[in-house]
DNA sequence: ATGTCCCTTCACAAGGGA
């Protein structure tokens, strides 16, 4: 089975990208974020026609995540439990059971600079999935995939010493992925298709995608079940190029596990 | 360290967020 995760940046927006996206990679389950896109208004019906089953969790403006599946998708859950707000819970969290794998979907908050609350809400919602995800590493097979908005090492950012000071980078922030990787979770690499930098994120501005300046902060946490069953992982950079993409690239992970749909 | 994009609104320009 092929799964994949994209931070798609507005669904709307990406909408004739993503249907070209799905059409052509044929992914079996995907995992959305930054869909910015209230529930009554996501394109359920044109996702639909290529397949897909949809549960979408959105704010409307900012934020959003989806889940996407062609081999069923049951017990979805929208949040997870003790999930933080900013002040109120937003929507940054889905899950659902898909193949017999229970998928989550997340969009870490940015944490805009260390000095901000919103550098705390990071710290403290990346210990509430944590303590969220133990539970569900124990009951089965797992895939925790989305924008974590932390780059695991200095090897994950174009510039380590430009970085230094900033969100992404700082300790707590990967010690909060450490814990998660705790848990019994395992950081599936992909590969770049070009390059020896597998990053999925580059700033829209100077340039930064031509000159290969970008950041490895959408991950794929897969628990021993998954991860053991990894026949291939790459960042498909051919959906940053172009006219109108996302500033991130979707990951694409091939997984040798029966499909039983539901 | 900001050359873009996307969203929204006391809306057709500007601000917030990434």
């Amino acid at each position: 089975m092929r799964f994949a995760t994209w931070n798609v940046n507005s669904i709307k927006a990406r909408l004739p990208r993503l249907l070209d996206w799905l059409a052509d990679t044929a992914p079996d389950v995907v995992c959305l974020q930054e869909t910015k896109c209230a529930d009554d208004a996501f394109p359920t019906d044109e996702i639909g026609v290529l397949g897909y089953r949809v549960a979408a969790h959105g704010d409307g403006r900012w934020n959003g995540v989806a889940l996407l599946s062609r081999v069923g998708l049951d017990d979805v859950r929208r949040g997870f439990p003790g999930e933080p707000g900013f002040p109120e819970p937003e929507a940054r969290a889905i899950s659902g059971t898909a193949a017999g794998i229970r998928f989550t979907s997340v969009y870490v908050p940015n944490g805009r600079t260390p000095e901000d609350p919103h550098y705390a809400y990071k710290l403290t919602w990346l210990a509430a999935l944590r303590d969220a995800l133990a539970a569900e590493v124990a009951a089965g097979p797992v895939v925790l995939t989305g924008d974590f908005n932390v780059a695991p090492t200095d090897a994950d950012v174009w510039d380590p010493a430009g970085f230094v000071g900033a969100t992404h980078v700082t300790a707590p922030e990967r010690d909060a992925l450490a814990a998660i990787r705790a848990t019994g979770l395992r950081d599936v690499e992909a590969r770049a298709l070009k390059g020896d930098r597998a990053y999925t994120y580059w700033d829209y501005r100077a340039g930064m995608f031509h000159q290969n300046k970008g950041m490895r902060i959408d991950l794929v946490y897969a628990s021993d079940p998954v991860a053991d069953a990894v026949r291939n992982a790459y960042v498909d950079r051919e959906a940053r190029k172009g006219k109108g993409p996302s500033d991130h690239a979707p990951i694409v992970v091939d997984v040798d596990l029966p499909l039983h749909p539901s």
